[in-house]
DNA sequence: TCTAATATATAAGAATCCTATATGTAAGGG
DNA sequence: CCCTTACATATAGGATTCTTATATATTAGA
């Protein structure tokens, strides 16, 4: 598993990619993240859930509660128009600094 | 540049990077970090001084100071063999990251 | 009935970054 | 000679985001 203190921000990331296939509530978010990354990346829901909160008010994504075929209540996020613009500059944040480093850890070799 | 929230934990992977190719104090760390990544990373010295007494604390580094031929004191540090058995890890670690991420963004798209 | 899985929520703490501030030397221009 | 810039280290206080621990409640299965 990542360690906790190289994978800060991954979560946003995660949440935002995961929510561009569709609608999802919290503990299911976990499950795919990590199910998605085979174990690599796994977060406790102690933590996503104020990152949802933080999300929704800055209306990255939109949260309501249904409940399942099941009877469970559930708070249930989607990705707003807001949230989707803010995917692409994220990703390429993140392709920036995996750039950064392969020029710092490769040249060593050199 | 990279925000502050997502490039937690590189500074360590930099800091052993470089000096793996030789001895560098704190102040020419910080510029190799930014000259290296075309100005991509950068990090204020109140963020490095404090890392390299804990990575010195760790073993991973060890510091002496040194006078300059400008007669300048400085503190120089060096890569010790347990800093030198930490760094493949470390970057097996970040590159495990970068594929988990790339798991979860790609497949979006699918 | 007990346990496991589902589902959300909060409190307290750790770690690593930031800005701001402080100190001091050396080199160069006016 | 003074002022500014570059060099060089140091610390205080704050922000953010992760952690563990705890709480609550429902549903399904043994």
């Amino acid at each position: 598993m990542i360690g906790a203190g190289i994978k800060r921000g991954t979560a946003e990331l995660a949440v935002l990619s995961l929510l561009q296939e569709g609608p999802l509530h919290g503990y299911e978010l976990a499950r795919r993240i990590e199910r998605q990354t085979n174990g690599a990346l796994r977060f406790t829901l102690a933590a996503l859930y104020p990152m949802l909160y933080r999300m929704e008010q800055q209306r990255w994504i939109r949260g309501s509660w249904e409940t399942s075929a099941n009877g469970r209540k559930r708070r249930c996020y989607r990705l707003t128009p807001v949230g989707k613009k803010k995917l692409a500059p994220l990703q390429r944040e993140w392709e920036e600094l995996f750039g950064a480093l392969q020029r710092l850890t490769k040249a060593a070799h050199a």
